[in-house]
DNA sequence: AACTGTTTATA
DNA sequence: ATAAACAGT
């Protein structure tokens, strides 16, 4: 077939929702076509993930900053409703588009739609065709000497780190040459996909989604917490790590613009730099976990801990949810979750020890409350994190490895001021709730189920 | 990316 | 008396 020249593309927004460093958006820029950005809202897609509440919250404000950085560029952003294939389809027919083109997702339900649908929309002739844009090392790509994938991570990273991360699409586009008719759009209020107002009162106090506030939060963190980011990011109470997490999520920013940009600081910051860079390469090692291990969102990659005895206890994973277990650092990370839609990751590792081990509750109803509650809410992090902690992942914890949560208070928040916040009214430390679990009796009944779970094998 | 109980080293 | 080192979980 003989592709028209001047044909429109259509770019598919999914969670590459930023116009720099878009390599999508470059591609149908360079093909010297005019562009449609297209975001298609179809949740029932996404099989057992479909968005919870703080990830809606976030999606719907990040789409308005789309829109508003396309609109100043002579475009917009056009909405429709899934199913996918039949919108996509109605926006070549309706457009006369010759091409389709998105950034890669890897969420085992996400992949094997968007591969159906790539071969369909070829099938039609159409040019279609996916991108890296979210990760730094495509999850294929790195292998043991075995050719085989990691399932340690030093060893993954030292592997990543001998690559070259692949060039960048970096420049801003001024402007995105406009379709000669513009198809219908949907208003996203149509979409009903916001949260009950009540569920994410906190949370605008908090962030700014959307490009434009994602590179804010790069640069300050580059300019106020780096140089402190190795002692500090284990400190709740500071602003000592990037909170770029959402933004990396959404794909309001590139791992790979964040990875240049630490490059790119004096000598004198780059150990401080490094010690970051390590942390986003753990996000590279869950989408390659994620993408070679397709059932690992609902099951233990360890086999063993299928015979797990877990607990099922409403009232003690209710107490959990809310805040109220009786331990000030654990409540007081659920209340910073539910308030801001985040935690600090050293308080996320506290908390969810507790449940899984304090509790025995199984570590799918901690991914599934913080799949809903939190802004970043990533299928791969949050699978590799849980699986971590519960000691039934792939370079996981040992199951023995138990936090002491008092110990971890006293150790990373010394002065109390985190707790504060969150945790204790003021004045109100006298009447502080009793632990719903002893720690000690907790922790031996944790090793006592470790302990019947081999014995059963 | 731990904790606990015990032993050993140092002041 | 206290800290560092170690083993087992």
């Amino acid at each position: 077939m003989t592709i028209r020249s001047g044909a429109p593309a259509l770019v598919w927004f999914r969670q590459d929702l930023r116009l720099s460093d878009n390599p999508a958006l470059a591609e149908a820029m360079q093909r010297g076509s005019s562009v449609i950005p297209v975001f298609i809202w179809a949740p029932e897609e996404e099989g057992a993930w479909p968005p919870g509440a703080a990830s809606r919250w976030w999606l719907g404000r990040s789409l308005v900053g789309l829109n508003a950085e396309l609109e100043r560029r002579g475009s917009r952003l056009i909405v429709r409703r899934g199913p996918s294939k039949e919108a996509l389809g109605r926006l070549v027919a309706e457009s006369g588009a010759t091409a389709v083109y998105w950034n890669r997702r890897y969420e085992p339900a996400v992949a094997s739609r968007d591969a159906a649908l790539s071969a369909h929309l070829r099938g039609q002739g159409l040019l279609a065709e996916g991108f890296n844009g979210s990760v730094l090392f495509d999850p294929q790509m790195i292998r043991n000497q075995n050719g085989q994938p990691f399932r340690v991570f030093t060893a993954f990273w030292r592997a990543c780190l001998t690559r070259l991360v692949g060039p960048s699409s970096n420049n801003t586009p001024k402007r995105l040459a406009a379709p000669v008719n513009w198809p219908h759009s949907l208003a996203l209020p149509e979409l009903s996909m916001n949260p009950p107002a009540d569920w994410t009162s906190g949370h605008g106090e908090t962030w700014q989604p959307g490009e434009s506030g994602a590179h804010r939060q790069l640069k300050r963190f580059l300019e106020e917490a780096l140089s402190g980011y190795p002692s500090n990011r284990d400190r709740p109470a500071l602003v000592g790590t990037s909170r770029l997490s959402p933004h990396l999520h959404f794909g309001e920013i590139s791992p790979g613009q964040v990875w240049r940009a630490v490059l790119r600081l004096p000598h004198d910051r780059l150990a401080a730099g490094h010690a970051f860079l390590r942390q986003i390469g753990w996000r590279e090692f869950a989408y390659h976990l994620l993408h070679h291990h397709l059932e690992s969102p609902h099951k233990p990659l360890r086999p063993e801990f299928a015979a797990f005895p877990w607990r099922h206890d409403a009232g003690l994973l209710k107490a959990w949810r809310q805040g109220r277990t009786g331990y000030p650092l654990v409540d007081a990370g659920m209340r910073e979750l539910r308030h801001t839609g985040w935690m600090h990751n050293r308080v996320r590792m506290v908390v969810a020890s507790f449940l899984v081990k304090h509790l025995l509750i199984d570590w799918q109803e901690g991914a599934a409350w913080f799949w809903d509650t939190l802004v970043d809410a990533d299928l791969a992090n949050n699978t590799l994190g849980w699986q971590w902690v519960a000691g039934c992942g792939a370079d996981a914890a040992p199951y023995f490895r138990i936090f002491n949560p008092a110990l971890q208070a006293a150790r990373f928040d010394p002065g109390g001021e985190y707790v504060r916040r969150w945790a204790l009214e003021p004045g109100s430390e006298a009447a502080y709730p009793p632990p719903i679990v002893a720690h000690d009796e907790a922790r031996h009944r944790a090793l006592a189920a470790l302990a019947s779970m081999k014995k059963d094998l």
